[in-house]
RNA sequence: GGAGAGAUGGCAGAGUGGUUGAAUGCGGCGGUCUUGAAAACCGUUAAGGAUGCAAGUCCUUCCGGGGUUCGAAUCCCUGUCUCUCCGCCA
């Protein structure tokens, strides 16, 4: 959420913010809304303090035995119309409230302006030592290899649950889990992030905290009997782990590291482009949060995706980086860098993580400060996130980077002492 | 799922309709004393909003929402959460 003072002293910059975003700018409603507000709060906390006036001036009188029925008339008209004024108050304001909800995070001036993806800009590429991009040598990609090796069983996931949800068998479902027990030791003991396991279904206040809602709804599964939601990302539960707080300014940056089952519906993706892992309704991933001082969130988003980046680097698995322009920003976030893997089968790069510094818009959404030392003051905090990283497409990458020529995978060295064996046959 | 108890400031904990935004203690901050520190003593210490150049003035908030009343931390309804007991259960 925008803070309602920044609006109204920089529509201009707003505007602009939101126009490059390809976002629908409902500014003139906000301003308008807000001027309202601020006519009737004045109006109405001036019959207020008329009325806790005479409220104490009906107490006097009782005490001395005086009488208060003429008074008390006048202030049961007074309370009346009171009453009438909050209930437009509210009014406004949830209008007002409903608006501000919608509203996207500005992006940060370092983020390059375009309209879409294309637009976006590669800032890395790694590969391993000896690594060749124009390799001839035949790939089965995650589908096949999965099938013939018996570790993945994408029909009989369909069966038990649907499409995109899917079944890991054997060796495959060891693989996945000392993936994730490898990032989640490697984040702990090499980037200094605590450990969290969150829960898995949140409720709507934890959903708005992060942004997902309300605009999101249609993304989102919902439970309707409990009113709970299966989290799209562990951001959602371990952002909200400090909402309505105020933090020591001595404890930031706090670093947590968390995985999580993901649960996205992902309406209206269909096709090539949802084949096997590429799009799934629940997948897997290791996810970073940090509440930092806000003068230090874009060093800490740099050394957010560093962390991330350290993880494909030991893994052995070509990378790229690219930065988000501002139209395929997210709605939360004012700068984000998107990590790629290497997929041979699919001759493409697959989005594996996304790391982003929201700034203030989710703590201001969430209510999540920090007490300034100096001045006494709480403040709000800045939040950012990356996956460290998500299993899924990196599973793809492994199953065909990793794969030889007679079709087994051998397990990348890092993973074998999670695994126990060496090769996929 | 059933029965009961509770939710107050950073923490503990008073307060059952009228200067209670809130006693008291602890903690924090400033000061006195001290060579320094501790102790003791004194003072100070919530958040959000409206208005104003500012000083300030005013409004709101005692878990959330609704109600009664001239006036609610206090009374009524409702939701959430916590604790205790019973039931069920990985």
């Amino acid at each position: 959420m925008l803070d309602i003072k920044f609006i109204r002293e920089n529509p201009d910059k707003v505007r602009e913010g939101i126009k490059n975003k390809n976002e629908k700018d409902r500014l003139g409603e906000v301003l308008e809304l807000d001027q309202k507000r601020r006519d009737l709060l004045t109006e109405t906390e001036e019959l207020k303090a008329r009325r806790n006036q005479g409220s104490a001036q009906v107490a006097q009188l009782k005490k001395s035995g005086g009488d208060a029925a003429n008074l008390l008339a006048e202030m049961k008209r007074l309370s009346d119309q009171v009453t009438l004024n909050d209930s437009i108050i509210t009014e406004v304001e949830e209008k007002l409230n409903t608006i501000l909800m919608y509203l996207p995070n500005l992006p940060h001036e370092s983020v390059p302006v375009g309209r879409s993806a294309e637009d976006n800009v590669e800032t890395k590429v790694w590969v391993p030592d000896g690594f060749n991009f124009e390799s001839t040598e035949k790939v089965l990609d995650h589908v096949e290899i999965g099938k013939k090796l018996k570790i993945l069983d994408f029909e009989r996931g369909a069966k038990i649950s649907g499409s995109g949800f899917p079944l890991y068998l054997g060796k495959g479902a060891t693989l996945e889990r000392a993936l994730i027990n490898f990032m989640l030791d490697y984040h702990i003991h090499h980037h200094g992030y605590s450990e969290v396991f969150p829960p898995f279904l949140v409720n709507r206040e934890s959903m708005k905290g992060t942004g997902q809602l309300p605009k999101f709804d249609e993304d989102m599964y919902f439970i309707e009997k409990d009113d709970l939601y299966p989290i799209p990302t562990a951001e959602v539960p371990i952002t909200n782990i400090h909402r309505s707080e105020i933090l020591n300014e001595a404890d930031l940056p706090i670093k947590y590291v968390g995985y999580s089952a993901c649960f996205r519906r992902e309406a209206g993706s269909y096709g090539k482009e949802s084949k096997g892992f590429l799009r799934v309704h629940q997948f897997n991933k290791v996810e970073m949060v940090k509440f930092v001082k806000p003068e230090t969130s874009y060093d800490e988003l740099e050394k957010l995706v560093n962390d991330a980046e350290d993880i494909l680097r030991e893994l052995q698995i070509p990378y790229r980086l690219l930065l988000l322009c501002t139209g395929d920003l997210s709605f939360s976030s004012a700068k984000c860098y998107d990590i790629e893997t290497w997929s041979p089968a699919e001759n493409k790069w697959l989005e594996s993580s996304s790391c982003s510094n929201f700034e203030n818009f989710q703590a201001r959404r969430a209510n999540i400060r920090f007490r300034n030392e100096k001045t006494k003051k709480p403040e709000f905090v800045h939040t950012l996130n990356g996956s460290g990283l998500a299993t899924s497409r990196l599973m793809v990458s492994i199953l065909e980077n990793y794969q030889t020529p007679e079709g087994k995978i051998i397990v990348p060295k890092v993973l074998q002492k999670y695994t126990g064996f060496d090769v996929i046959d």
